[in-house]
RNA sequence: GGAGGGGUCGCAUAGUGGUCUAGUGCGCCCGCCUGCUAAGCGGGUUCCGGGGUAACUCGGUCGAGGGUUCAAAUCCCUCCCCCUCCGCCA
C-alpha cells in the first residue's frame, strides 16, 4: 500500500494515477478519515497522558481520602478515553480497509491507455519461423508424441487439468532445471518455499482482499494456495527489519501456482495454455530505492535470456496504465511466439513495485551509515512460466512428422535430441 | 492428535498490580583518558504514531488480540509460535 503520509502529500498524483489505471479508489475518503483520526488522536492522547500522570501519583499517595477522590476522577477520564477510542478504532479500521484498495502510483514512463490494446511494443526478437508445412498446435503434437493427456486430467480433477507423461513431462522438468541453473549462475539465490500460506500472508502481498475470487483455499484451515511464488517471496521478510549491508537480495524459485480462473468457458479452452495448476520459475528482488530501476532492467534481461538461449522468437511489451497490475509501478511482459496456434504467449511479467509491498508487509531495512529505517523496493519477474514455455518449444521445434527437436541447451537435461513421433 | 515447558530491548537474563521512565550483563555507537592496544570512566542504544522549523515532547509497543483495574510485563480469556516426550507418518 501507499503510506498515509505519501497520499497526504501527493493526493493529486495518486488520484490521477487511479484514473489512468481506469479504476477507482477512495482517496478522498482516506484524506477525510486521516483528518478525523488526527483530531481525535490528539484528544485521546492528552487524556491518556493525564491518566498516566495521576495514576502514578495515586500510587504514591498515602492519604486514603485523597486517593479516593482521584480514583473517581480517573474513572471518569477512563470512560471518556474509552468513548473516544471506540470512535478512533472505527476510523482506523475503515482507513486501513480503504488504504488496501489504493493501487500503486505509476512510473511516468508507463504508456497511457485504458486496456491491453494500448500496451506498447518495445521490441521483437528473433524471426518468426516459417514451416514448409502447416505447423500443428501443441495439443496435436502432444498426441503425436504421446505425452499430453487432457482427458485423464479432466477425469480426475475436472476441466483445465491435464497430465503429462514421458518426454513431455521430462521436457517441463528440463526447462525448470535449466532456468533455475541459468538464474542461479547469474547470482540469484535459489529458494524453496511453502505452497500454502496464511490469510495474513496473502493480505501482506496484496492478493487479498481484492483477488479472493482467484485463490484456492483450504476448506477448514487458514491456508491459501499460492497463485504465484511472488506471494511467498514478499512474506519472506514480512514484519522484519533487514540488517544493513544485505541489499540487494536476489532470489529465484520454482513453485506450482494455483489459480481459480473463473472466466468464460469458451476462452483458451484448447490445450494447456491456461490451467488451474501450473509450474513457474520466479525471480524476486529486494533492493534499495535508488537501485530498483536498474534492477527492473536486469530482471527483464534475465527473463529474455531464456528464449534467447532456447532460440524462441519473443517480444517485449510495456504494459499501459490500464493493464498494469495493482502492485506495480511499471511492468514489462515477455511473450513467446507459438506458431502452431498462431499466438503470442505471455511467459513473463516483470514488475517494479517500489515500496508498495514493503509498506503493506511491514518490511524495513537499515541503510548503511545512516540513522533509522527505510522501506526497500521489491521487484518480481517470472523466469519463465512453464507450460507455456513447453508449448513454445513444442510448436517452434516441431517437424513435419510431428516429432519435436530438443533445443541444444536442453539436450543435457533431456538426454535426447528429438522427441519422436509415436503416432503418425 | 495427547502431555508438559517456554515466548521480556541486537543476544543473555531480572522482573508475580503502583518505587518499571522495563533493571543488569554482553554486544554496538559517541566522548573522556591513553605512545598503540586492552582496561577504566561518562553518555547513548527498539519500533510505530501524534504535535513542533527545531531542540524536544506526548501516546502506544514485554508473541498477537480481547478483558479486569484509577493503574497490567505482572491477573483473567482466546489464539499463534518454539522446545521436550508420546502417538502417527513421506
Amino acid at each position: 500500500m501507499l503510506s498515509l503520509q505519501f497520499i497526504r502529500e501527493n493526493a493529486d498524483r495518486v488520484k490521477r494515477d487511479v484514473l489512468l489505471r481506469n479504476t477507482t479508489a477512495p482517496v478522498d475518503r482516506i484524506l477525510q478519515l486521516d483528518e478525523e483520526r488526527r483530531a481525535i488522536l490528539q484528544q485521546v492522547e492528552a487524556l491518556r497522558a493525564k491518566r498516566n500522570t495521576v495514576s502514578k501519583a495515586i500510587g504514591a499517595t498515602k492519604d486514603a481520602a485523597d486517593r479516593e477522590v482521584r480514583i473517581v476522577e480517573m474513572r471518569l477520564v477512563g470512560d471518556e478515553i474509552e468513548r473516544l477510542d471506540t470512535g478512533l478504532n472505527k476510523i482506523e479500521a475503515e482507513l486501513k480497509e480503504k488504504l488496501y484498495e489504493v493501487p500503486n502510483i505509476l512510473d511516468p514512463d508507463v504508456p497511457k491507455g485504458p486496456d491491453e490494446t494500448s500496451n506498447q511494443l518495445v521490441e521483437v526478437v528473433g524471426d518468426l519461423p516459417r514451416f514448409p508445412f502447416a505447423p500443428r498446435p501443441h495439443w496435436e503434437l502432444g498426441e503425436i508424441v504421446g505425452g499430453l493427456d487432457i482427458e485423464r486430467g479432466a477425469k480426475m480433477s475436472g476441466s483445465r487439468f491435464y497430465t503429462l507423461r514421458g518426454p513431455l513431462a521430462k521436457l517441463q522438468r528440463a526447462l525448470i532445471q535449466f532456468m533455475l541453473n541459468e538464474h542461479g549462475r547469474a547470482g540469484f539465490t535459489e529458494a524453496y518455499l511453502p505452497y500454502m500460506l496464511t490469510e495474513a500472508s496473502l493480505y501482506a502481498a496484496g492478493q487479498l482482499p481484492k483477488f479472493r475470487d482467484n485463490l484456492y483455499r483450504d476448506f477448514e484451515e487458514d491456508y491459501y494456495f499460492i497463485p504465484t511464488a511472488e506471494v511467498a517471496f514478499v512474506n519472506l521478510y514480512r514484519d522484519e527489519i533487514i540488517p544493513a549491508g544485505q541489499l540487494p537480495m536476489r532470489f529465484v524459485g520454482h513453485t506450482p501456482c494455483f489459480r481459480r480462473e473463473k472466466m468464460s468457458a469458451g476462452r483458451d479452452v484448447r490445450g494447456i495454455k491456461r490451467g488451474h495448476q501450473f509450474e513457474k520459475v520466479e525471480m524476486f528482488v529486494y533492493c534499495e530505492p535508488e537501485q530498483s530501476e536498474a534492477e527492473l532492467e536486469a530482471l527483464v534481461a534475465r527473463a529474455r535470456s531464456i528464449p534467447e538461449i532456447l532460440g524462441l522468437p519473443y517480444r517485449v511489451l510495456a504494459l499501459c496504465s490500464g493493464d498494469i497490475g495493482f502492485n506495480s509501478t511499471k511492468t514489462f511482459d515477455l511473450e513467446i511466439w507459438a506458431p502452431g496456434q498462431g499466438e503470442w504467449l505471455e511467459v513473463s511479467s516483470a514488475s517494479n513495485c517500489l515500496d508498495f509491498q514493503a509498506w503493506r508487509a511491514n518490511i524495513r531495512y537499515r541503510p548503511g551509515g545512516e540513522q533509522g529505517v527505510r522501506h526497500p523496493h521489491m521487484l518480481n519477474a517470472s523466469g519463465l512460466a512453464l507450460p507455456r514455455t513447453v508449448i513454445a518449444v513444442m510448436e517452434n521445434y516441431q517437424r513435419e512428422d510431428g516429432s519435436i527437436e530438443v533445443p541444444e541447451a536442453l539436450q543435457p537435461y533431456m538426454g535426447m535430441n528429438v522427441i519422436p513421433a509415436v503416432m503418425a
